[in-house]
DNA sequence: AGTAAAAATTGATTTCGATCAAGGGTTTTA
DNA sequence: TAAAACCCTTGATCGAAATCAATTTTTACT
C-alpha cells in the first residue's frame, strides 16, 4: 500500500545508489563507516530536524521521501522542496549553523547521517565527495531558482504540469516508471508547494485529465500525453488544445 | 548621480570585506594573487555570464550591484537575487558545468574571479576559504527558500515591505544608512524580482508612502516606521493601520 | 467490520492584482 | 537642446485563483 520508494545502498560510498562511482579501498570503506551513521528509520510526519535547530548533521536520503519547510514570522509555512532517495538534506544548516527549515517524512524514510564535525575529515578523506556535496548545493540553488521562475509567474496549470514532470524524471533516475507513479504528498501539500489552494490542485488535476494529458486515481498519476505537459512549460510551438466540455 | 556603492578591499583575502578574519602569511597571500585576478570593470546592462555558457569561473561582487535571471523555454524571464559587495556570483554553475542563469551589471561593477579550474589548489592553500564559500551557497539556498515562501504566499504589499527590509540589512551590513538609500533597480525589476507587475510596484509604493512608514522620490528611499514594515512581515501583534483616504 | 477523522472534489462568490490605456517625467544620444 | 527612448504613475476594467460552503471518498483506528 504505503511502501516507501527503496533503493539499493551504493556499492562504492555506501550512502546510497546516486553517488559518483567513487573507487574506495577496503580500509577506505571501512574509514567511511565509522564517520556516517545510518539512522534507525523515521516515521510519517517524524521530523528530522526542525527551524531553529542546531546544525549538526547532513543527511542523505535512502529510502522513502522527505519534505522540507519553513516557516515565516506570521506562522505561514511554505513547502521548499521533496527530496528522493539519493539526495541531500540540511545543506541551508552551515552559514549560521541553524537550520533555516524543517524535514519532515512523507513516508516511513531511512537516512544516513553525516555528521557536521566529521565532514572535514571526510573531505579529507574523500576529496571527490566534497566536491559531489557542493554539486548538489549547486544543484539545489538552480532548482530553486527555477522555482521562484514557477511561482512568479506561470498559471496553476503550468506549475501542476511543471511538477509532475519534474515529479516523473525523479523517478525515472531511480529505475523507476516515469509515465505511471504514486504520489508521495497530499492535496495540501501539492498546493502549499506549488503557492495554490488545495482546491485549485483538485479541480486543475481534474482539468487535465478530462484533457485526456494524466489520468489520476487517488494518488496514483499517468502520464498519457507527455507532449501535452511539456506545453505546459512553453516547450512546444503550439498552445494547448483548449478543453473542449462535453 | 549613479555612483555604485564601493567597498574597501579585505585586507585578509583580497577579494572582498566580507570575508571571514583569515590569518595569511605573506607567501599565501603571493599564491593568492595568481590565483585570484581581479577583473576589468562591467558596465550598466553588461553581463557577466549568460544562462548556458559554460561554467568557468565564480565571482565575488568588490563594488556595485548585479542582477542574475533566469529564462524558462516559453521566453519569460525572472530576477532570481540581487549582489551586493562581499557576494558570490555563479555558484549555481558547479552541478553541471553550465552556468544556469544569467549574471548582470546594475551600474559599474567591478568583481574579482575566481576560476574554476583553481578552486581546489585554492582549497588547499585555504581550507577556511572553501567553507566560507559553502557557507554562501548554504546561504543562498536558504535566502531562496525564504523567497519561495514570499512568492507563493504573500500580498503585493507586504512583498515590497519585506523586500525594502532586506535591502535595508544589506545596505547595513555594508556600512551605509540602513534607513535612507538609493534603489538600484528599476521598478519593473523589483516586479519581475516579486512576482509582481510594475504598475502595482509603483501603486503599492505610493500607498506605503501615504500610510507614512516610507518616503520615496524616485529611487531614494527613506524608511519613516521600521516598526510598520515589519509589521507586513508579522513581526507584531496588531495589524498594521489601514489606510484613510483623505 | 464499523465508525470517526482526514482528504479530496465540486460549486458559488469574491477579491487582488494583471492588463489595458493614457499622461507626465527623466535620462540618453545625436 | 531637441527628440527619442525609457521609466514611472494613475485610472478603469477584467480575470484567475482564493475563499466560502457543502458533499463524497478515502484512510485510520478501536
Amino acid at each position: 500500500m504505503n511502501s516507501p520508494i527503496r533503493i539499493q545502498s551504493c556499492s562504492n560510498c555506501g550512502l546510497h545508489d546516486m553517488c559518483l562511482p567513487l573507487a574506495l579501498t577496503q580500509p577506505e570503506m571501512q574509514q567511511l563507516d565509522g564517520i556516517i551513521k545510518k539512522s534507525t528509520p523515521y516515521r510519517r510526519n517524524e521530523a528530522i530536524f526542525r527551524q531553529g535547530d542546531a546544525f549538526h548533521s547532513i543527511y542523505a536520503v535512502r529510502a522513502g521521501m522527505v519534505k522540507t519547510t519553513v516557516v515565516n514570522a506570521r506562522g505561514e509555512e511554505q513547502i521548499t522542496g521533496f527530496y528522493f532517495p539519493g539526495e541531500l538534506l540540511g545543506l541551508n544548516g552551515l552559514h549560521e549553523n541553524i537550520y533555516t527549515g524543517t524535514a519532515t517524512a512523507l513516508e516511513t524514510v531511512s537516512l544516513c547521517e553525516i555528521p557536521y564535525i566529521k565532514l572535514d575529515e571526510l573531505s579529507a578523506l574523500l576529496p571527490e565527495l566534497r566536491r559531489q556535496m557542493m554539486r548538489h548545493m549547486s544543484q539545489e540553488i538552480a532548482d530553486e531558482q527555477d522555482m521562484m521562475l514557477v511561482l512568479a509567474k506561470t498559471s496553476a496549470e503550468e506549475r501542476l504540469g511543471n511538477f509532475l514532470l519534474r515529479l516523473s524524471q525523479r523517478f525515472k533516475r531511480l529505475g523507476f516508471s516515469s509515465t505511471q507513479f504514486r504520489l508521495p504528498m497530499s492535496r495540501v501539500d501539492m498546493g502549499n508547494y506549488l503557492g495554490l489552494a488545495v482546491e485549485t490542485v483538485s479541480r486543475t488535476l481534474t482539468k487535465l485529465q478530462r484533457r485526456g494529458v494524466i489520468k489520476i486515481e487517488g494518488k496514483e498519476v499517468t502520464i498519457l500525453d507527455f507532449g501535452g505537459l511539456t506545453c505546459l512549460n512553453g516547450n512546444c510551438d503550439e498552445e494547448p488544445e483548449p478543453l473542449r466540455i462535453a
